[in-house]
DNA sequence: TGCCCGATTTGAAACGATTCATTCCCTTCG
DNA sequence: CGAAGGGAATGAATCGTTTCAAATCGGGCA
């Protein structure tokens, strides 16, 4: 393990040599650093440094206004004289707050995910909250790993998209007393605050788009059905599906392990040998998608002429793929954005009422689907490998 | 502003409603939650519950072997039939340790970071420390907030992939005691450990490549002269070009202002006006020429016939777009990993010498790139709009 | 029986902030 | 001239752990 993360082509791991006898004194080992540096500047010292007393400094921090400006001025001279810098901890424990916001979040490689977190962050940042990131893989043990730590940490509260469809987890949060809004997922039954998108609906747009193109043999290729994104997307695709039932339209599932581009590349075989091989695929979200279109390059099945594909999120590279992919699109940052105001509401106390709000999909169609028959005069197409 | 983030479509913000009384008690408004689950369970009342002494407690946490079976047994139960989560400021305040690393990075929604972030979790999560991410992205002005914000939080230690060329507030940092290791640039010239690409040699490779394929005026879409990856990829193609200049190749510089999709697709129009049209471009990162590529299609400019490009960091999209995008291949996940063991080692006080890990990038061709007057018997095209 | 020793357990003293009941000064007013 | 009032500043108590010197316990040994 130790040898193959090397594999990439390691050239050179060299001490670092100092060109100044004078800098080498700052950056010696660790060690000597960590003696030099330890004595951190307490408030304390503030204080006997301004001549005025701890209670006084603590205010200048905290409540300027009852201090008199004079005394301010020295005050605060003295903490950047000091070169102060206040210590979270002292203060979280004290004050009970910590200014923290978390996001627990399926998968961060995802820019679904990370369009979102942009949307949250940026009202966060605006109160003077941080956000820390959590990305479970879709694995409810490390989900699970991360509300433990994050209630250690005491952070003020959470915005979670949940790995498992049953909210146990979450709602066990809200019972600790953690303030929990649920991210892309309908809080309604629970009682909890949400922000989500309609994907029954979303997914219905994706199926209607494909049976109106006239595909009969329509494939799900979907993620493990504990992610309740995943359950109602195949409720969508169902329902359209039998709607046009009598029109011969037909509807399989293939399931994954988890919402990534190397699991989408490993469904096409499965798809292609399938009895009745099916003319169009959607994907529960875009990466699914991603690998399926290079699993059916590498499969040399032409897109979309043999196989009309239909991913789910819009997410930024789905316009710049061979070929471009449609999709559903999701309000993202939007969605961070309503997920973090609701948060805040219920952090800070104000008057509040649980919500669910919900967003509406949208189908945005390009060139990897086409309807059935139609052909390009010519097909080129990129094929790695 | 509060308006205009609804245009993506928002159907219904409705109060929750619960369908069992019994649970409307649970999520009540959040003020009267927070007052219910307010008095938290700390190490004393554990203590009561074991009949034993704080101290015993604090040892069945962090020093199990010194405590008596039975009595280590009576603790355990104790603390998890009063559910108790320790308080991580008070364990930080006395024991001064956070057990948790920063990552400050450019840009988290771009994939070369995602899975540097990857292989630097993967390290960290099995010594048990916690990652923060923070993006900066590229404002130095936000780094300097991080920076100040991790300092108060005392974290362990930080990686980083700074903003500025000059490495002042990297160097700060260590000064101020907190372990820090430079992230994709390198750190030998400032006395600090790194992990990095060289990235003259990647942008000589990028620009040889284009030289190769017979082009004559070839253009570098960059990023701003502050960020030190910009410099060097600015270098290595200027010493590509200077080799081949004999040849009568020529570069032109066009410098954008972030390395982004968008500030991609905006320096289309420059390459199109500028007085020789280049027939190639070389891009500072994927980003970048994801934009440009989308900025040539919607100009109806070919790829790569009339107008080749080459991206740099291999992301994960490069060989899914289109066309498939060459590129300069990265060991991202690797240098997460290798960074993350560098941070750890100081952090724990190792012996250690600050050291400067350098890997070596790596050509990948694809379908972006081809010999100048080669043509494609047919150029299909994906244009969106 | 008395002493010593190692293994356990104890509990008071930090850690570095925030809180808040008091004290200290001045003005102002009767 | 004294009392009242209010703006500023004070500092002891507190938050929930960890730490560590000291107390306790229970045999083993002379």
């Amino acid at each position: 393990m130790t040898n193959d993360r090397f594999r990439m082509g390691l050239r050179a791991e060299a001490p670092v040599h100092q060109a100044e006898p004078a800098e080498r004194s700052r950056s010696s080992a660790s060690g000597a650093d960590r003696s030099s540096a330890k004595r951190r500047v307490t408030i304390r010292e503030v204080a006997n440094l301004a001549q005025v007393s701890l209670g006084t400094v603590s205010n200048v921090l905290n409540n300027p206004s009852v201090v008199a400006p004079t005394t301010r001025k020295r005050v605060l001279d003295a903490i950047d004289s000091t070169r102060f810098v206040r210590n979270t901890a002292a203060h979280q424990l004290r004050a009970g707050k910590s200014r923290t916001i978390a996001a627990v979040l399926l998968d961060i490689a995802n820019p679904f995910f990370t369009e979102i977190v942009r949307g949250a962050e940026h009202v966060l940042r605006e109160q003077d909250y941080v956000l820390m990131l959590c990305s479970t893989d879709e694995s409810a043990n490390r989900e699970q790993r991360y509300f433990r730590m994050l209630e250690e940490h005491r952070v003020d509260g959470i915005l979670v998209c949940p790995v498992d469809s049953d909210l146990e987890s979450a709602v066990a949060l809200v019972a600790h007393g953690i303030p929990t809004v649920l991210l892309d997922r309908d809080g309604s039954s629970f009682g909890l605050c949400s922000a989500a998108v309609d994907d029954i609906r979303g997914a219905e747009l994706a199926a209607n788009h494909l049976v109106e193109l006239g595909h009969q043999v329509i494939a799900l290729v979907n993620g493990p059905s504990t992610i309740r994104q995943c359950i109602d997307r195949r409720e969508g695709a169902r329902r359209s599906v039998r709607r046009a039932r009598r029109r011969g339209v037909s509807l399989q599932e293939f399931v994954v392990g988890a919402l990534t581009i190397d699991q989408g590349e490993r469904a096409v075989a499965g798809l292609l040998g399938a009895e009745r091989r099916p003319s169009a695929v959607m994907c529960a979200n875009d990466l699914l998608a991603f690998g399926v279109l290079r699993g059916l390059a590498a499969a040399e099945v032409a897109v979309p002429e043999e196989m009309a594909v239909v991913g789910y999120d819009d997410v930024v590279f789905a316009s710049m793929l061979s070929p471009t992919l449609s999709s559903i699109r999701q309000p993202k940052y939007e969605l961070g954005v309503a997920a973090a105001e609701l948060l805040l509401e219920e952090v800070t106390g104000a008057p509040h009422e649980h919500r669910a709000i919900r967003f509406e999909p949208e189908l945005v169609v390009r060139a990897s689907t086409r309807p059935v028959g139609e052909h390009t005069p010519c097909n080129e197409r990129h094929v790695e490998l």
